[in-house]
DNA sequence: TGCAGCGATACCTGGTCGGTATCGATCTGC
DNA sequence: GCAGATCGATACCGACCAGGTATCGCTGCA
């Protein structure tokens, strides 16, 4: 099995088009036809059902897709790895969800920066779900996460330090006065419905809250009386004053932690692991 | 970036000599060293830095031997699941270390039976740090490992529950009519050093002590007073009668985890896993 | 029934993969 | 210090295969 092969059949399977796979390949559709034909005759097996009008996958080819959707992405990793170990300079790319780990992110880029050795850290700001993406095709070489929102799949982690989470309501709110609230007192108000994140996918869930994509947009929403959310500890820090953090008693606690990609064989991803558990 | 490329790379950083390595590869040297050329011409990086006596890794070399053989598993890993996927008898393979977690198999497996569409389950019993390699490259789809003995790398895992240490020791020792012991008193025995397992790369770190490899091997030496161990308490039910299992007080707790590969579309395994997690 | 859409087949051309022969450099031993 | 051995690079060649165009055959639809 080649790479190339590989491609040609991800893009058949994801389009479930002959025609439109080879021009997303900017090749013509008839050597297509005969690559995957002759990957099938090669493996011994049918990966695609079709008739004149449709192509569907086989329960192999579904496994093949998801199984050449990750080999891609790793040939992408590699390249971009290497060609950035080729470099002089050596220098890491730390991915950071904005809005994250403000003081720990603060300390550990301090006492890495201490470390004899010591590389560039470039900080990644990116969105939710995004960390995977990043460290998976090489883009980033660290990632500070929390566990267990964001996937780790696929990916070595080592915690940090966990917390409990907050509900963040209205200054005038009701609930906003309480020392400690429960799951159910927030999750039960009509009148400010859960915000909705982002999932894995980019796609939002069902439900009836705002959709955010970060903690500006949420905040704010939350001072306007539209929504509530329930959030790590250390995302409230620095709330504005319009806004008041109640802690949550029967939230799953949250992990911080520090996740990098299973092969990495880099000194200064292993530097930066080390410095961070000893914080 | 081609598969071939990346088989015959990974084959000339091992050897780090061209004619071994193409004799590996089953071909001459010329066009062996022309593809690495050509390799290296495309990603406009130096891998190897050769003298017409010594061939040696650059930075980058190194970094894409550790993603290349990544690479390569995952493509076999591939085209074994695809495969497997294809025959019409769903099957699921579970490694487990042979001597692992006795009981708690035995209820996982009746348990998985009773589900409506199981799949038939083979065992594939395996030595330590075996599972890794078994799942990475498709031979098995799911594992049962120890944490934090046992490396999970790259694999995705769930506790399924935790356990102390005990000491295992000849019944007729001072210390195996204790209650229970710190691992300060079984370390500095002169008398009985510890075992020594084979770590991840199949050699044995240096020390004094026997070195085994399964648990018959080990209690057999340990009931000639030739060495000791600490390990999980349920692997030392149904002892043999000359020896004794005293608990380790401050020895870390080890966990019994299922693991699998991260990218896993198989219902089957996605089954079991549920069903683990709810014993 | 005729047409449009789609995948498969037939056939051709150029690139490239892998082979043999050989060169040039370097280390070794007498 | 020189001859021979070792090893990677280069030159050249034949076979194969990837990719292109033209076209066929099937199928659903108006």
């Amino acid at each position: 099995m080649e790479i190339r092969e590989l491609r040609y059949f991800v893009a058949v399977a994801e389009e479930l088009h002959f025609g439109e796979a080879a021009q997303r390949l900017g090749m013509a559709q008839p050597p297509l036809s005969r690559a995957i034909t002759q990957l099938e005759r090669r493996l011994g097996i049918a990966l695609l059902e079709r008739t004149s009008r449709k192509v569907t996958l086989t329960a192999a080819g579904d496994v093949l897709l998801a199984e050449g959707r990750a080999i891609l992405s790793a040939v992408t990793a590699a390249e971009r790895r290497t060609r950035r170990a080729a470099t002089a300079h050596p220098s890491l790319v730390l991915a950071v969800k904005s809005g994250t780990a403000g003081e720990l992110l603060t300390k550990l880029l301090d006492a890495y920066a201490a470390e004899p050795g010591a590389a560039t850290v470039e900080l990644l700001l990116c969105e939710a779900h995004q960390h995977q993406l990043l460290l998976q095709d090489g883009q980033a070489d660290v990632a500070l996460l929390h566990l267990p929102f964001d996937s780790a799949a696929g990916l070595d982690t080592e915690t940090l330090y966990t917390e409990g989470q907050v509900a963040i309501l209205p200054a005038s709110h009701p609930l906003a006065s309480r020392s400690q609230i429960r799951m159910a007192d927030v999750t039960t108000l009509p009148e400010l419905p859960m915000a909705r994140w982002p999932g894995p996918s980019g796609s939002y869930p069902e439900g009836p809250g705002a959709e955010v994509r970060n903690l500006t947009q949420l905040f704010q929403l939350i001072a306007l009386g539209r929504t509530t959310v329930v959030i790590p500890e250390s995302a409230s820090a620095d709330l504005r004053r319009d806004l008041a953090a109640v802690p949550v008693l029967d939230a799953p606690p949250v992990a911080t932690a520090i996740a990098w990609p299973p092969h990495s064989r880099l000194r200064t991803v292993a530097d930066l692991i080390r410095v961070a558990t000893r914080l």
